[in-house]
RNA sequence: GUGGGUGUAGCUCAGUUGGUAGAGCACCUGGUUGUGGCCCAGGUGGUCGAGGGUUCAAGUCCCUUCACUCACCCCA
């Protein structure tokens, strides 16, 4: 086999898809519920969207998006993330015409070049909602009641949700500049990364792990302590709501998004189980980027959630669903046999009556097995002794009963006897 | 981009100071002429990741390279 998959890219096998589905199934209902609607952008777009939501400096931007040239030399990119395509969309159907308050929710693969690690690969997958339109703390409220039910209903344990606010326009330079002041002033006893990070994102390093930094950084600047009184407000009453839900938070002041456009409340779900990854979703605010994109003064808030890790994180908590029971496995011995067989197998699929047919000529004993093996109820037999006989032998496989059953009708016979079973 | 770990059968992995490539599972056949799971017996299956070097002899030692994986970084 010379031919690979492509780095970071993962074969999702039938095992590994019932699981997906799962996931996939339960958010739709929870998203259904909360009254989201589903919408499906291209996974490409023009690069330039990318560009200015997500921001020309960042990392997602400058060295991981995976981007084409068109034959007329113009730039597509890959979807890194969501959000950006579902405000395109947005803006470019005029879906805030009639109401500007939409929700919406999509699920599908996103596009990272980073390199592959534990919860982390090139192809990922995420679940992601947006609430667009208000800037009320209803929204934000309800993004992070959904976020935290989606959870729960997923029955993914040891989560934390933790929150912060970034501020706006107004608040937020104020802090960046006495963070700048204070990282200066201790920039030489910074890790390596940090004192990089002083030019590239002065915010992450709030975020930094090396326990040097940490202790120095405890005397930080903290947002909270610079945000605005609308900010502050904001802040104060969606802290009040979610608590008066019952969900579970904690202030984070260092808490910090990798992607510019976020702007008030930001939040991440987080977990020790995901190996060095923490996160498996995390959102916020950004009131200012629907009409960055060229659309109408309106704010939004969302999130997303990686199904990959989800995944990791199902696994650690609960066993594997048994198999599926197939009501009926076919076995033929002879052309004439299998010609009959197959044919009824054809039948059957289309009455929607699961069943198996071996494409390969086998012995009986063999073709046991195979029915076995795909977990059939009943075995349906035919030699050339039956067919002389205008029988056909249905044996079933848990009580080892067998019975004869006349060629002559022999798809309502069948039909008859998986319903009287009720294996369906 | 930078580190560490691992590459041997379809899968999970043994393989001693260099001396004829192994086990378990899976698969196939038989025990049971045409009846599954359990058991027993037998069998198929390997360019030992690739290339080069040392040696009478290399899975094993040396060099190069590739892939996978974990971590840094970043993020979902």
């Amino acid at each position: 086999m010379d031919i690979k998959r492509i780095k970071g890219m993962n074969d999702i096998l039938p095992d590994e898809a019932i699981k997906w589905r799962r996931i996939e199934d339960i958010c739709r209902k929870v998203f259904m519920g909360f009254g989201y609607n589903e919408i499906r952008p291209p996974v490409i777009e023009k690069t330039e969207l990318f560009a200015r939501s997500i921001g020309e400096s960042t990392d997602i931007v400058e060295k991981e998006m995976y981007t084409l040239t068109t034959s007329k030399g113009g730039h597509i990119t890959l979807r890194p993330e969501a959000t950006a395509s579902i405000l395109r969309a947005y803006i470019e159907n005029s879906l805030y015409v009639q109401n500007p308050v939409q929700k919406f929710f999509t699920i599908g693969p996103m596009f990272r070049h980073e390199r592959p690690q534990k919860g982390r690969y090139r192809q990922f997958h995420q679940v992601d909602v947006e609430l667009l339109g208000t800037d009320s703390p209803y929204a934000d409220i309800e993004i992070i009641s959904l976020l935290d039910y989606l959870l729960i209903q997923l029955g993914i344990k040891d989560i934390t949700i933790q929150i912060n606010s970034l501020g706006c326009k107004e608040c937020r330079p104020v802090f960046q500049k006495s963070l700048l002041n204070f990282l200066q002033g201790v920039n030489k006893e910074l890790c390596q990364d940090c004192r990089r990070r002083i030019n590239t994102n002065p915010l992450r390093i709030l975020d930094c792990k090396v326990p040097s930094c940490k202790k120095i950084l405890i005397n930080a600047p903290v947002i909270l302590d610079d945000l605005c009184k609308s900010c502050n407000d904001h802040f104060n009453r969606v802290k009040d709501g979610i608590g008066a839900l019952g969900i579970a938070y904690k202030v984070i002041p260092g808490l910090v998004r990798g992607l510019d456009y976020y702007t008030g409340i930001a939040f991440e779900a987080i977990t020790d189980n995901l190996g060095a990854q923490n996160a498996v979703g995390g959102g916020g605010r950004y009131n200012g980027l629907i009409r960055e994109l060229g659309g109408p003064d309106l704010s939004g808030i969302g999130f997303a959630l990686g199904i990959e890790r989800l995944l990791l994180l199902t696994e650690n908590n609960r066993g594997e669903d048994g198999d599926v029971l197939l009501p009926l496995y076919l076995i033929a011995l002879g052309e004439k046999a299998r010609e009959l067989f197959f044919n009824l197998s054809q039948r059957l699929a289309r009455a929607s009556i699961p069943n198996g047919f071996s494409f390969l000529t086998k012995s009986l004993k063999a073709q046991m097995k195979l029915a076995d093996r795909n977990n059939a109820r009943f075995a349906l037999i035919a030699g050339e002794d039956e067919l002389s006989d205008g029988l056909v032998i249905l044996r079933d496989m848990q009580t080892k009963f067998q019975k004869q059953i006349p060629i002559e009708n022999l798809f309502e016979n069948i039909k008859n006897e998986i319903m009287e079973a009720e294996v369906i």
